[in-house]
DNA sequence: AATATTTGCTAAATCCATTTAGCTATCTAT
DNA sequence: ATAGATAGCTAAATGGATTTAGCAAATATT
């Protein structure tokens, strides 16, 4: 009659007791040992029946203590409130959530000392894997979490000299595919807004970008955004930037959060889409067909890369101890053609905006 | 010269082996209790010393088994990748993170039989709170926490019948708000797109629109959509809701995922807003001064909804056994006034779709 | 000097499940 | 009848921390 507020949650002891068996013929039963075990059917419905009666649930901290798993991904992203991150995020959970995983999320917010931390936090947890958007400098904390031979699948950027899974997308052939369309339509002075970053999404988007203005013979023309600034000063940035380059046709932002801003910006100046420049977005949004003009943009596949990304996961979680086959998958992107990069008239040629 | 590949872990024995001393010792500095319990400050730093020149680092999985705590947090959203979902979790992650809690989220689909089944996950892993925007059928289940004596807070919508801490907006507010100025700007014939659910966000805001539009006089005209269907059925829907009222001149959609597709299908049919029907949304969004017209909106305060949510948990997690005072507190949203809704011109009054 | 108190530390129990090693009783084979 | 096999179950160790109860030595008190 006493303790009425906190109900004490029954353990495997306590079944056994009340059974009059040992709590080892209660876990044997409950892990679907009962014929390895040799336990009789009719002792095993016995367990089952009292287990379901009483409702017992196994608590899972001691179970993972003894195991060692846990049944959780820890999963890092750079921002769980951007769309591209949340949207993955959301189909990877989905996905874990039907195979019997729950996940840790954070946002690393592209941030070394934080990611240390939250991978010293999931380690601490003993998730059974991880999956990560790395943010710089991070390489030795992952060789070591491979060299454990732990579960560990990037996405979105990746480290090169790193042997890791990785999944990501065609950076490179999306950028290049963004100025073949601005090309094609008539666009001749084309410049890219991007971050200033050494991470691989953001320098084979800068990459494909240049082989691309190279190969038709386009000026170069690149403006690199710092990262951890306001919205309202990257706002300012891309106008200063435009100011000073009146020549330019066309631009082709990126990244998400660089679209926003640019558009901002652009809307600032009094500029007309597509009539004083075109605009490009690397990275869809469900919105952009909205805008006025809609937007053109580079789509990333969120649920192709979450698929692989957890396939790739969870092949590695059930390997039997075999060498993981290292290996950077590589999704294809689309362009999504909107208003915002109409063929230019030939009343448009050349104008200065 | 055996186990390379996986690096066993130190626990806190073998640090008192190493040190000759007990892990009673050791448990009692590292937790610091040295005074408490009268450890001599030269053992302290020998203890100190050699944890932190071996990196040792207590098993968290051990320490919850035995303390009953996680510092684990549970957070159930109707969906992650939802713009005010995600700007609350990352908010709340921040705080949170801030003061040593992880937490678990995981996407509700505002579907009843997966909550349960997060709930009880949550349960098992001994998360220390919880955070819940519940899907609707869900309070047996939150009762039976409360009664349990665990920290839960609700947010964005509640059970008014249920004991619980809630942190909701003015709902009933907003609407009246959004009304009110769509009145005031001209406009006489204003209805509510709304979500057919019962939960109280979405009544409350009914209630303030026929509140207000009772008030003025005006027609009650509202269209509800069922909660699981496909954005395109959405989209035929209101397209369809549309071409049979003609009379109308100002809509307002109820939350952020109509307010989308309500907008599609206004493109669909090719009115003009705010000419041929002027547009307001309950909840903001980054984008909507970026439509074309940008879009007048109830903006809702996530900041202040996150603070005020982490600041009621943090207070439950810290209370000493005593009751809980449980109470709803009710946040104001704001009318970000866009062209979408500009007062109506003398030409356009009355003036039939 | 004898007793009481304080200091400084530790053995062992505990949290709750899994798993190894092994025991007893029954059955089979010779 | 007896060794060997098998069926059916369990005691105890284990994972890694916290915490209670208490011991021995040093110091204080009378």
């Amino acid at each position: 009659m006493r303790n009425q507020t906190v109900k004490k949650k029954v353990s495997i002891h306590d079944i056994a007791r009340q059974l009059n068996v040992s709590s080892t013929t209660v876990s044997f039963v409950l892990n679907g040992k009962a014929e390895e075990k040799r336990i009789s059917d009719e002792m095993k419905k016995r367990i089952l029946d009292h287990v379901a009666e009483v409702g017992y649930q196994p608590n899972q901290v001691a179970k993972s203590l003894r195991t060692g798993k846990s049944k959780i991904i820890g999963m890092l992203v750079e921002d769980i409130s951007d769309p591209f991150f949340s949207g993955i995020s959301r189909q990877v959970e989905e996905s874990l959530y039907k195979l019997g995983y729950k996940i840790f999320f954070s946002s690393t917010e592209n941030n070394t000392e934080k990611t240390k931390e939250l991978l010293n936090v999931l380690r601490e947890r003993q998730v059974d894997g991880y999956i990560i958007a790395p943010p710089p400098g991070i390489e030795s904390e992952i060789a070591t979490l491979i060299d454990e031979g732990l579960p560990v699948v990037l996405f979105d950027r990746y480290f090169p000299n790193l042997n890791t899974i990785n999944v990501v997308v065609d950076n490179f052939g999306g950028a290049s595919l963004a100025i073949e369309h601005l090309h094609a339509n008539g666009y001749r002075k084309i410049c890219l807004v991007t971050l200033d970053s050494e991470q691989s999404q953001m320098k084979d988007r800068l990459a494909g970008y240049c082989a691309s203005v190279k190969k038709h013979g386009l000026p170069s023309i690149v403006e690199k955004i710092a990262f951890r600034q306001t919205q309202d000063d990257t706002v300012k940035q891309i106008k200063d930037f435009l100011l000073e380059h009146k020549e330019l046709d066309a631009v082709l932002f990126a990244t998400n959060y660089l679209t926003i801003p640019g558009l901002e910006a652009i809307i600032d100046l009094e500029l007309t889409i597509p009539g004083d420049i075109s605009v490009v977005g690397f990275d869809d949004n469900d919105h952009f067909s909205l805008f006025s003009p809609s937007i053109t943009a580079i789509a990333q596949p969120i649920e192709k890369l979450s698929e692989r990304t957890v396939k790739k996961l969870i092949s590695c979680l059930n390997r039997e101890k075999g060498a993981l086959k290292t290996e950077t998958e590589v999704l294809p992107t689309a362009l999504i053609i909107r208003s915002s990069s109409v063929p230019i008239t030939p009343t448009d040629q050349h104008k200065t905006p």
